[in-house]
DNA sequence: CGATAAACGAGACGGTACGTCGTGTCTTGAG
DNA sequence: CTCAAGACACGACGTACCGTCTCGTTTATCG
C-alpha cells in the first residue's frame, strides 16, 4: 500500500469486530486500475470499480474518501516502480529516467488520471497533501540518487550545505518532471530519443550552449554510446 | 472570442430567423470563470452558468460542446492577458515572465480549470486540439519574442536552421511553462522572485554551472538592478 | 385523476416550458398498480415503478412527494369504481355493497397497499389528509346514496337535523368500512355471502334481535329473493 | 412472552453453551417500543432496536426473523392490558371497552405499528398466522367475556348452538375491533364518549332504531349514571 | 476442574434502494 | 431561427439498512 487510507480510529487498537479483508484492498486498486484505461478519468465510476473489484460500494467508501483518493493511491503504486538507470554517465541517465517517466505517462490509467488528480487537488487541501506524499515526494529519490551517483563519479560538485542541495534537488525535479510532463500531456508531443537528448543537453548546458543543438550534428556533450569516458560537465 | 465555437452552419449561410446574441457570449464566459473562482472544476455545472449568465441552457449548448470547450475558451481568453516584460535582460525578462505566468496560475479560476482540461484532453482528441490551438500555441509567442530581442541584444546567436530554431522554441517553452506549473500545481509550492532566480539560471547555464548557486551569495550571470549592461550569456 | 398532485405553483398561471406529460400520469398510476400485484406494498420501489411506466425516477418524484402518496392516488381510482347495486330492499343493497366491498379488498393491490397507506398517514398528517380526501370521504357517497334510496323506499325515517345526520353517516360508515376490512385483512377470514348476511341483519337489528341468526334458519327480516316486498326495518 | 420466537431447535435438546439471556428479551422489546414511539414503523430499524437494547444486531436476528415479528410481539404486550370493564350493563362495558381500545390506539407506538403489520401479513402468511395468534385471538376474550356476563344479567340470550355462538362472537368482534380501529385510524377522527354512545346504540339497537340518536336527546337505552338497572335490549 | 459449546459485542461485508443532481435533449410559446 | 422556461430520459452519486459473516470474549453445563 502506497499511503494511508481512511484512518483506523488507533494502529493498535484492537477493533473488536470483523477485520477489514486485506484482499479487498488489492482487488479495488488494480480494478480502479483496469477502470481508468478501459474509461478515462471522468467516466470512471465507484460503482463500476466495486463492481469490477467483486466488492460492495461500501467497502469502497470505507475505506477511502472519494474517486480522487481511491485513483491517487491506484496510481502512485505506478510511479513506484520508476526507477534511475544506471547507464554511466549523469546525462544517460537522465535521458533514461526520462524515456521511462515518459513511458508511464503514455500508460493511459496514468494519463488520463494524473492531472486529473492534480486539478482537485488545487481545491482540496487534503488531496493536495495526499498527491504531495505519496507520488510527489516519494519520486524525487530519483533526483537525489542521479545527483548522488553524479557526484561519485566526479560529474557534479558536492554541495555542503544541505539546505541549498535541497533547494536545488526540488528546483531539477520540477524542472524535470515538469518538462515531461507538459511536453507528453499539455504540448501533447512525443517524448522521444531525439526529444529526451535536446532536453538533457539543454538542462545541463544551459540555454546559450544548447543553441545550434540539433538532431544532425554529433553531441559531444555524451560519450559514444559503449564507453563510459569523460563525464560532460566538468565542475571547476 | 479566442478559438472558434460551435460552428454555425456556414457563416455566410442566409440569416434566416432571430440572429444569436452577442452580448449572451460574454455574459457566458465572465459568468463560467465566476463559477469557476466560486466553485472549481468539478463543481462547476453548466445549468449553473447558464443561470448566472441569464441564459437558458439550451443558448449554452447551441454555442459549446460541453463543459471543457466552455472552460477552455474562458480561460484562454486570461492567458491572452500575458505579457513578456522588457527588461534589458534575458534573464530578467524570463523571470518576469515566470513570475507573471505564476500569478495567472494563482488565480483560482485558472488554478482549478487548466489541469481539469488537459486531464479531459487525454481522452478527447478534438478538446486535446482546441486546448493546443488556444492556449498553448498561443503562449508561444512568449518564447518567440523573447528569443529575438535576446538575438537582437546579443544575448543569444541567431539559429540559421528554422526548424531547429522552432524545436528549441518548443523545447524551452516545454520547459519553462512545464516547470512553472509543476511548482506551483503539482509540488504546489510557490513561485516567488527567489524560485525565479534560481530557476532562469539554471536554464540559462545549464545544471554544472548552477551547482551551489544559492540565495545568499551573489549572482554575477545576472546584471546589478537597473543596469542593463552585458548580458548574462556569452555564446562562444 | 383522483386528488391533487404536486401542485403547480399556479393553477391558472402560464407555465412557460415544456408542460408536463399527461401521458405519462396514467402510465405512472397503472405501472404502480401492476408493481403492488407483483411485489407488494414493501418490495414495491419507484425505480421500478418507474421503469415499468417507461418514465425516468425523476419524472415521479417531480409529481409526486414519495411512494405513499403515488400508491393513495393508484388505489383511490380503484375504490371510486366502486358503486352501490339498487337491490331493492336497504338489506340487499348493504349485503350487495359489503360484497363488492370486499371483493375489491381482495384484490391483491388494493389488499396490500390500503393498510400500508394507512399506517404510514398515523405518523403523516399531510399523507393523512390524502388519504381523507381521496379515499374516505370520497366513499361516503355510498353511504348517502343507500340511506337516501332507503328513505324513499320507507325503510329509513328522514332526519330532520342535518348535523345528526351527517353525524349518523359517519358513524355507519366506519361500522360497515370497518368490520369489512377488520374482517378481511387483520382476522384475515372470508368476507362471503353468509358473512355479509350476518352483518347485514346485526346492523339493522342490533345485537339482541340478531342473537341466534345462523346459516341454516330462514331470514324473516330479507325479502324473498326477487320480491322487493316489505322493508326489513319498520321506523314506528 | 406472547408468542414464541424464533424457536430453539429442540427445546429438550442438550442445553450446550451458554444460556440465551433473558434480560435482553425484555430490553429488546421494551427498544422497540420506544423506538416505534420516537421514529414510527417506517423508519424504524433494527440496527437502532439493538442499540438502543444494548444489545449486538446479531443477537436480535437470533431471536426474531424480522421487524414485523418483533414489533408483533412488542405491541401484542400492550394489547394484552386490555380489560373490559364491568359497569352493570351491557351497554356501558361496551362503551368502556370500546374507549379503552381507542385509548390504546391513540398510543403512538400501537397506532403506528398495528395498521403496518397487518398491511405485511396481507402478503406474508407465516406472519399473518403470528398476528392472528398474538393479537386477534387474544383479544376475543373481552367479546366472550362481555356475553357472558351480559347473559348472566339477563341482557342477552344464551344462544344454544355452540357453533353459532362463535360466529357471532366473530362478527361482534369484527364489528367493534373493525369500526373503532376505522374511526381513529382511517377517518382519523377521536373514538370520544360521545362517539362510544352512539356506536353502542347501534351496535346493541340496529340501525333504525338508532335514527335520530344524538348528543342533545335523552338516551333511554342507557341506565342512568350509577344505577345499573334494567338493560337496554329486551330480547324479546 | 478443565473442556466444550453456544451466545455475545463489535463491526466489516455484499446487496439493494434511496432521493438528489447533472447532463444533454425535447417541447412549448414569445420574439 | 433564437430565446427562456422547464419537463424529460438517463445515469451516477453518496447514504442507509438489510441480513450475514467473522472475529475475539464471555458464560454456562458437562465430563
Amino acid at each position: 500500500m502506497v499511503a494511508g487510507m481512511q484512518s483506523r480510529s488507533t494502529p493498535s487498537a484492537r477493533a473488536g469486530g470483523r477485520p477489514r479483508s486485506a484482499a479487498a484492498d488489492h482487488a479495488i486498486l488494480e480494478a480502479t486500475r483496469a477502470a481508468l484505461v478501459d474509461l478515462g478519468w471522468t467516466k470512471l465510476t465507484l460503482g463500476d470499480v466495486a463492481t469490477r473489484a467483486g466488492v460492495a460500494k461500501t467497502t469502497l467508501y470505507r475505506r477511502w474518501a472519494g474517486k480522487s483518493e481511491l485513483v491517487v493511491d491506484a496510481v502512485a503504486e505506478l510511479f513506484d516502480e520508476l526507477e534511475l538507470p544506471d547507464s554511466g554517465s549523469l546525462a544517460t541517465d537522465i535521458e533514461g529516467v526520462v524515456l521511462r517517466f515518459a513511458a508511464l505517462l503514455g500508460r493511459p490509467e496514468t494519463k488520463t488520471a494524473l492531472m486529473a488528480v492534480v486539478a482537485e487537488s488545487t481545491t482540496d487541501a487534503p488531496l493536495r497533501e495526499r498527491v504531495r506524499a505519496s507520488i510527489v515526494e516519494r519520486q524525487k529519490r530519483l533526483v537525489l540518487e542521479g545527483r548522488q551517483r553524479a557526484q561519485v563519479r566526479g560529474e557534479l560538485p558536492v554541495e555542503p550545505d544541505p539546505a541549498a542541495a535541497a533547494r536545488t534537488a526540488d528546483l531539477v525535479f520540477d524542472v524535470i518532471a515538469g518538462a515531461v510532463v507538459h511536453r507528453a500531456l499539455v504540448s501533447a508531443e512525443p517524448v522521444d530519443t531525439e526529444w529526451a537528448r535536446r532536453f538533457t543537453a539543454l538542462l545541463l548546458s544551459g540555454l546559450a550552449a544548447t543553441a545550434g543543438t540539433g538532431p544532425a550534428g554529433p553531441d559531444l556533450s555524451r560519450p559514444p554510446a559503449g564507453s563510459p569516458t569523460r563525464p560532460p560537465v566538468q565542475p571547476h
